[in-house]
DNA sequence: TTGTATGCGTTATCAG
DNA sequence: CTGATAACGCATACAA
């Protein structure tokens, strides 16, 4: 591997001088600037990025932190701020948070000790308090999927009661009466809240909540199989369920078809997040779209515009959950 | 940010000491050692990953390349890699390279720029002697799905072939005997060997090959659809397709209903890979498993091995392409 | 066991 | 417009 002096020398000009025509500086000669472009073609220099961050204190990478490198979701979302960032010749360094505390912090640290000239960040375990002084560090930061009272400016979320709102709303509005919900693990924020969504819809349409039509479960198909047989086992009559993610919702589509029922014209099944799975399923499962690629988008451009001064010219627009209507929901037929 | 100065002023001591305990040199004295904990400790100090990086030539991250970040199929291999490395406080470094030989280099030269201690490539455009280029650097690689024959030792692979001809083998043996193939695109080469191994074992059981019979497609969903649509209109008779993946082979699924024709009773689908999608079907589609999550782990403990001297005690077994059996394949009905 | 001095490859601040 | 030269923060022979 050459080097800047290398360059400069077989160019016959200082390292400075290489280092203006890297970095495109406007004042230098055309003359000399080919003198340099030559000797740096015929070395086969490439500048090592390493020492350029550690000079330069800035590294054109962005830092992303997700909860699994495998799962759709964040594969959506990784994809989309990469793809976005990619455009500008800025790269990305992914890393996982695994849903736990520790890890989460680690990846972070390791993220800003990079020298990551920014953070796009999906955490669940780490504290509110932890992410506000996160974000009063030097290395900006965009929060997805979590909104932060402290400082919503550095958030991209959704409006997950909204969403769950929605959900329910539809199933009320296509007869069901006995809805049963399966829910993502209460201790995460958005699971939480999908929920309350859920309570509020109901409450709205007067009817009354009845905790044995409620479980909750993980966020994977095989805990919501499992969620789907207790709700079995409690002998409690329900025309619909409405689960925290398409994941559950798919888990319960098996667990069903398991137990003699036929879809969808005994059991309505709901999901949420839209992902990929809603288009496979048979029948095609409703679902509350959660625009995760359009929030990873916008958290790329919102990185290119205040951190690289660089104008994507797009505006952000707001986001909102859409209750995607599929084969899954049907009407109750009453008898 | 506190440097290795700082810490050295504090401790009463030189930098190259504190760089020792920072590095469990064992040579250094239980008090001393003490003493500079103490003064890391009160400083906070973090070790500068870059500057570290910049004068050992080491990272202690692993570049990782796949074609596309969304894709459950990708997302599998670099978790796979990431858990893995992720227990011997290794991190990853993740790009794309989107199929296209320009980004794919682009981003191997990015991942060897920023001093990654070995690389995990998925790489598809990029050419042989490329690779074979590649693997003579300085800095150590491993391809996973492709088979370079200069350069075995460092391919993890499967025999694509094989699989090929296992998903039709298991077809023909339930009685099947006009059967589809819609392949991936021809000019990626597990494509090609699938459609071989496919061949194969149609020659091995003295069915002639109907190129009608025969739609190449991308490896995703719609295009399945789209092909599936193509072979209707041909009017050709058969009971049973198989399919270059599972995106695929959901596609056909999705418009064999369209068509109205009832799943698995008229026709038999097979997909490859046994992505999760396979499980989120219905019927459930019968599909090779690509142990995906395996090769990477491999890929992981390989370099665990080779290049930080870490000893995984687990064996690499070698990496076999088996059908898995599901509802979506049913014995051919004779009537 | 500990300290000194130099190198890693750039950027950036001054002079000229 | 160009050239020295000091950071950047750490590792590492070599010396003590």
């Amino acid at each position: 591997m050459s080097t800047i002096y290398q360059v400069a020398k077989l160019a016959g000009c200082a390292v400075s001088t290489v280092s203006r025509v890297l970095n495109e500086h406007p004042n230098v000669s055309a003359k000399t600037k080919e003198k340099v472009h030559n000797a740096m073609n015929q070395l086969n220099y490439r500048p090592n990025t390493i020492a350029k961050s550690l000079a330069s204190q800035r590294s054109d990478c962005v830092g992303v932190l997700v909860s699994e490198l495998h799962s759709g979701f964040f594969g959506t979302l990784t994809g989309a701020v990469e793809t976005q960032l990619r455009a500008h010749k800025k790269h990305i360094i992914v890393t996982a948070g695994h849903g736990d505390a520790t890890l989460e912090k680690d990846g972070i640290e390791f993220l800003i000790d990079r020298n990551c000239d920014a953070l796009v960040l999906h955490v669940e375990a780490v504290s509110d308090e932890y992410l506000a002084e996160l974000c009063q560090g030097k290395t900006p930061v965009v929060i997805v999927n979590r909104e932060l009272p402290t400082c919503p400016e550095h958030c991209i979320s959704l409006d997950n009661e909204q969403g769950g709102f929605t959900a329910t709303q539809a199933v009320i509005a296509r007869g069901h009466k006995n809805i049963a919900y399966i829910s993502g693990p209460m201790r995460k924020h958005d699971a939480r809240e999908r929920w309350e969504g859920h309570c509020k819809a109901l409450h709205q349409s007067g009817i009354a909540y009845d905790p044995s039509l409620v479980v909750e479960a993980k966020f994977t198909q095989d805990s919501g199989a499992e969620a789907f047989a207790l709700l079995l086992q409690r002998k409690v009559a329900f025309s619909a369920v409405v689960c925290g993610n398409d994941e559950i919702a798919c888990g319960v589509m098996s667990a069903a078809r398991d137990a003699g029922i036929s879809l969808p014209s005994e059991l309505s099944i709901v999901g949420f997040d839209n992902t990929n799975i809603a288009s496979y399923t048979y029948p095609k499962l409703a679902s509350v779209d959660y625009p995760i690629f359009e929030m990873g988008q916008a958290a790329g451009r919102k990185i290119l515009n205040e951190v690289y001064d660089i104008d994507t010219a797009e505006k952000d627009s707001a986001f909102e959950p859409t209750f995607i209507d599929r084969a899954s929901l049907q009407p109750l037929n009453e008898r």
